[in-house]
DNA sequence: CACTCGTGGGA
DNA sequence: TTCCCAAGAGT
């Protein structure tokens, strides 16, 4: 075994550490994870405040801000997020305007980020926050996590980066981070394991400096130890105590289980026009999928053109022309459309249970899912716009 | 715990 | 083209 010169090469970066490692006495694991960790404290602040990006929400982090921002990045990559950020803040400055938005409009701000309970959820929140707080988000951790959308790392991120509360924020990155680090092979998928390095990462925080402490984890995750490629181990602030790194298992941590296949859907899009050039729109229901979001309408399965009277409610005799579309698809987390699609133009109205709406306003009112573009832009195209 | 819930970019 | 998956939360 050549523990010792080992744990020789990592002494040279402890230096706080140096004085109570007892090698004689350790023949296994001369380290604990906590003492580890705390040996990389210094490098990582050091990392951080040279390496760190500059981000919108990030050299203003007032608790607003960072709550939008928090919840906008939740499974989302930052690239992303940006000009959202922008154009929401710009319409929604602060929790009262957030509290009194109109749902469309929010969607509409919403419209192309996904996950739009995260939108629904925001709004609710800042009314509890107006009702409970008197319109100022509280710096209280248990409250933050009590808010609606935030969970276990979206409060830690908020209080420890608006705060400076010291309490861990564990996302994606930080899991992956440390579970290389430690060379650890648990699913970092299961809350468990989430909950692990939440307690480790708490006992090891440095009061005072939690923002940086968190952001910095985060930071490495996201630019050096990266989930796909080659992690950038040379410029890693936990090059020399990384065990994944020294063991050559970068490739293999972290462990997560495999995602559940996808399942296919085969729907029918149409696009209804009435003699006005108005084109129906339905409202999604609250719950599921894209919920509260408008839609063209869209049936389950791929239907012949006789059926299209009778599934979406209009009058056969009313029936100027049918064209055929293309087919699309579109592609969810968990679900896959296969859609076939139809312009009707009917010489009537469109059935009640409908919107009829001009072309302009569908494009620019209604929020309208991406699964859907593929036939908008039909529409548009129809047009000459 | 296991499943739902979007989207766009990179390998 | 196809696959992976990103600063997760709610049920």
């Amino acid at each position: 075994m050549d523990m010792f010169d080992t744990f020789q090469d990592e002494l040279n970066h402890l230096d706080h550490l140096y004085d109570r490692i007892q090698v004689a006495e350790s023949k296994e694991s001369p380290m604990s994870e906590e003492e580890r960790l705390r040996a990389g404290v210094r490098p990582l602040l050091a990392w951080y405040e040279k390496n760190r990006r500059i981000l919108p929400w990030r050299e203003n982090p007032e608790p607003y801000r960072v709550w939008i921002s928090e919840i906008m990045l939740q499974q989302t990559r930052v690239e992303a997020v940006k000009p959202y950020f922008e154009r929401f803040m710009g319409a929604l400055p602060t929790v009262a305007d957030l509290a009194e938005v109109s749902d469309d409009r929010l969607m509409k701000l919403w419209e192309g980020l996904g996950y739009y309970s995260r939108a629904r959820n925001l709004k609710k929140s800042a009314q509890v926050i107006v009702e409970e707080y008197g319109g100022v988000i509280p710096a209280d951790h248990q409250k933050l996590l009590k808010l609606p959308g935030i969970g276990s790392y979206t409060a830690g991120a908020i209080a420890s980066i608006a705060f400076g509360i010291a309490v861990p924020a564990v996302d994606g990155n930080v899991l992956r981070v440390i579970s290389r680090v430690m060379a650890s092979t648990e699913d970092i998928l299961k809350p468990a394991t989430r909950r692990k390095v939440e307690s480790l990462l708490q006992s090891v925080i440095p009061q005072g400096r939690a923002s940086e402490f968190n952001q910095g984890l985060i930071e490495t995750g996201a630019i050096v130890c990266v989930p796909n490629g080659e992690p950038k181990c040379m410029v890693c602030p936990f090059e020399s105590l990384c065990l994944a790194h020294r063991r050559n298992l970068t490739a293999q941590i972290p462990v997560k289980t495999p995602k559940k296949q996808r399942r296919i859907e085969e729907r029918t899009v149409c696009i209804l026009e009435d003699q006005s050039q108005r084109i129906a729109i339905g409202k999604r229901p609250d719950q599921g999928l894209l919920a509260g979001l408008y839609e063209l309408p869209n049936a389950d399965g791929q239907l012949e053109p006789e059926k299209l009277a009778e599934v979406f409610g209009f009058e056969p005799g009313q029936v100027i022309e049918i064209k055929v579309l293309p087919k699309t698809k579109h592609i969810f987390s968990h679900v896959e459309w296969r859609m076939i699609g139809y312009r009707v133009l009917l010489s009537g109205a469109v059935p009640e249970r409908f919107l009829a709406v001009r072309r302009r306003d569908l494009i620019e009112t209604y929020p309208l899912p991406g699964a859907f573009a593929g036939y908008t832009k039909e529409i548009l195209r129809e047009t000459g716009k």
